[in-house]
This record gives C-alpha cells, sequence and structure tokens, in this order.
DNA sequence: GCCAGCATGTAAGGAGTTACATGATTAT
DNA sequence: ATAATCATGTAACTCCTTACATGCTGGC
C-alpha cells in the first residue's frame, strides 16, 4: 500500500492516534515517556515527522496564533491517518528487538580494563537502573488507573520487569567479579 | 586526549584486542555474537571502521595473498590500539542502554489493533526469545570452558537472563491480554 | 534578575543501512 | 547444478543528532 514509514513516524502518528489534537512541543513529551522501551527522537526530528506525516496527508494541522510564543501548529490524525496507523499495527512484519547495552559491551571486552573500574561502572548502572523503576512506577500507577490507556499499562508493566531484572543481573554481575 | 570514535568502532577494535590478527570477514562472524546485548554492524561498515582504525593508527593491516579470492587483509592491533581501547574501557562515560522494542510499541498502541493479531504478534516474539536463549546456551557453554573468555561468560549470562525475563513478560502480557 | 517552560525551526554532518558488484572453492 | 562460504569494496540514501537561532511569560 503506502510506501514504507520508519517505527519513529509511526510512533509520532501513534501518539496522535489517542485522538487529541497535539502540538509538536507536546508530542515530544509524551514522545519522551517511549524511552523506557522504545526511545525518543530528538526534537528536531518530531518536528520533521510531523511535516512529513502532514506532506503525507495523515494528520491536519491548525495554525493558533499564541501572544508572546510563536504561532501553534495543533496537528490531528484523520481518518487516512488511523487506517494507516492500523495498517501498521496488525500488519507491519515484526522488527528484531534492537539493544545497545554499553556496559555489556565494556564488560564483554573487561580483560582490557581495570577490575576496581568494572566494579564503579556496574555500581552507577545500578543506579540508573533504580532511578528508572522510579519513574515507572509513576507511569505505571497513572496508566493503571487511567481509563483508555490499559495498553499503556501493559507496557508499562514489561518496563517494570525489564529494569527489574537488569536490577538483580547487575548484582549477580558484581557478585561474579568478587568470586576471582 | 584521542577525539571520541563511536562505541562501534570501539568494538571492532575491542574485537582486535584479544591479539588474533583477523580479516573484516572474520571479523564480522565475531562481531554477530555482539547481537544479543549490542548489535551487530553492517558488513560495509566493519570495512569501513577497520579502515577508520588503520588510519587511526591503532591497528596494522598486512596483506596476505590468496588465489582465488580477493586479498585477504590481516588487521592486528597494536600497542597505541591497546592504549586507546583501555581508555574508552576505563574512562568513557557511561552511555545510556538504547533498547528499541518494536513490539512493546506496537503493543503501547494495542488500541488501534485487532486483540487477536496482538496474540499472533506476542506468540512470534516467544519463539524469537526461545531461538535467542538455545543460542545463547552454545555461546554461554563455549566461553565458561574456554580459557581467558571469562568476560563474555559473563555477558552470555546477562543475555540469558535477559531473555528469560522477556521469556516470562511475554507469557504475563499474554495471559494479561486474555483477562479482559 | 535569572531560570524554567513554552514554542518552532534550520543547517551541517555523522552513523548506519541497502543494494550492488565480483568471483573462486567446496559441500550437497 | 546450485547453494554456501570466503572475501572485499563502492554508491546512494535515510535516519538521527547536535548546535544554533529566537523570544515571551511566570515563578523564585
Amino acid at each position: 500500500m503506502s510506501k514504507k514509514l520508519s517505527n519513529t513516524t509511526y510512533a509520532v502518528l501513534g501518539l496522535l492516534s489517542f485522538g487529541e489534537a497535539l502540538s509538536g512541543y507536546e508530542v515530544r513529551k509524551w514522545a519522551e515517556s517511549l524511552r523506557f522501551f522504545y526511545w525518543s527522537p530528538a526534537q528536531s526530528q518530531i518536528y520533521s515527522e510531523l511535516k512529513k506525516l502532514e506532506k503525507l496527508g495523515l494528520v491536519s494541522a491548525e495554525f493558533v496564533p499564541q501572544s508572546g510564543k510563536p504561532d501553534k501548529r495543533l496537528y490531528k490524525i484523520n481518518a487516512d491517518g488511523h487506517a494507516a496507523f492500523s495498517e501498521w499495527v496488525n500488519d507491519a512484519p515484526l522488527e528484531p528487538t534492537v539493544l545497545k547495552h554499553s556496559l555489556a559491551l565494556r564488560l564483554f571486552f573487561g580483560h582490557a580494563a581495570e577490575p576496581e573500574r568494572l566494579r564503579e561502572l556496574l555500581a552507577d548502572y545500578a543506579q540508573t537502573v533504580e532511578e528508572a523503576l522510579g519513574q515507572l512506577a509513576i507511569v505505571e500507577e497513572f496508566t493503571q488507573h487511567t481509563p483508555g490507556f490499559s495498553f499503556p499499562a501493559l507496557v508499562a508493566e514489561w518496563g517494570r520487569r525489564y529494569y527489574e531484572a537488569e536490577r538483580d543481573t547487575t548484582a549477580v554481575m558484581l557478585e561474579r567479579l568478587d568470586e576471582d
């Protein structure tokens, strides 16, 4: 049917598929919550994705003059957009998960590191994992109690389980380093 | 010190840091085993990374004439390369993990999907997880019994734990979909 | 008085992929 | 016969990031 768009393009379209008209700025804020399981594109990319979607006729833009701030552009998904989005969710082939785990990469090459430094890196990582768990707890709580967010709630649970596993594994890795 | 190189560049340098001289083709094969926790760059990129490393003076290349095949270039890390690599492993700031989980992204937008299709996607994913676990079991077995591969063995364990968590979570997600 | 938040956009460039090209050898 | 393995490389392109530019409002 339509030429393939990137997952990122669909992610932006998907954020509009909840029905509300959003400005680029607002899309960006919502997109940040995707970072736990996808990743958050740069601000400039979100604006260009929105323009692309408009050119494709999947969303329409409405000007909202602002006083003091630049004019706001409110983007709203239309019928074609809904159709294209459903087609993607249902029919697109499942792409492999991409994991770029910098710490695992460096641990893999641990022979070139000072052992003490490796422990420090793992400890740092453990802390960022805790932070992510804290933020996810808020997201999970919110999505579970907000009608229409049952799917985001599922994904928040997925994220929580992922970070819990990371927490456990980090602890195991620290133990393994002490074994030798 | 030296200008920042990408993680991918260091990953290639790291594969050479085990000491053996490798051709681009061989680097590529080793790089494939990184895909469980990092990702495997395209063939063409590996060749260009190797050229970059040579230009930077971190590896040296030796021509090995072949009969029938294109001449082989054997790349070997040198002292500068070892130094630069250790510096990266020890001192580089820890970059955040990047996770691009296409299935989670689509589940997030599950309101636009047919419920039956979502179950199919999860079932598909469960299978690729099982395959990854099978391959990782082989890697883990091999690295645990090969001297000098204790760090890769740790990372293989990390990978196994990650995929085990994914298996569990996929099952939970399927249950959740049946609850409603 | 200053910083955070609102609000959009451009330019330059790096990182990475896909597709193509070539061709002998070995295993099925 | 034909597919897989060995072996390297280029060209075109997309995706995405970084850095910059602008400027008002509201809270501390």
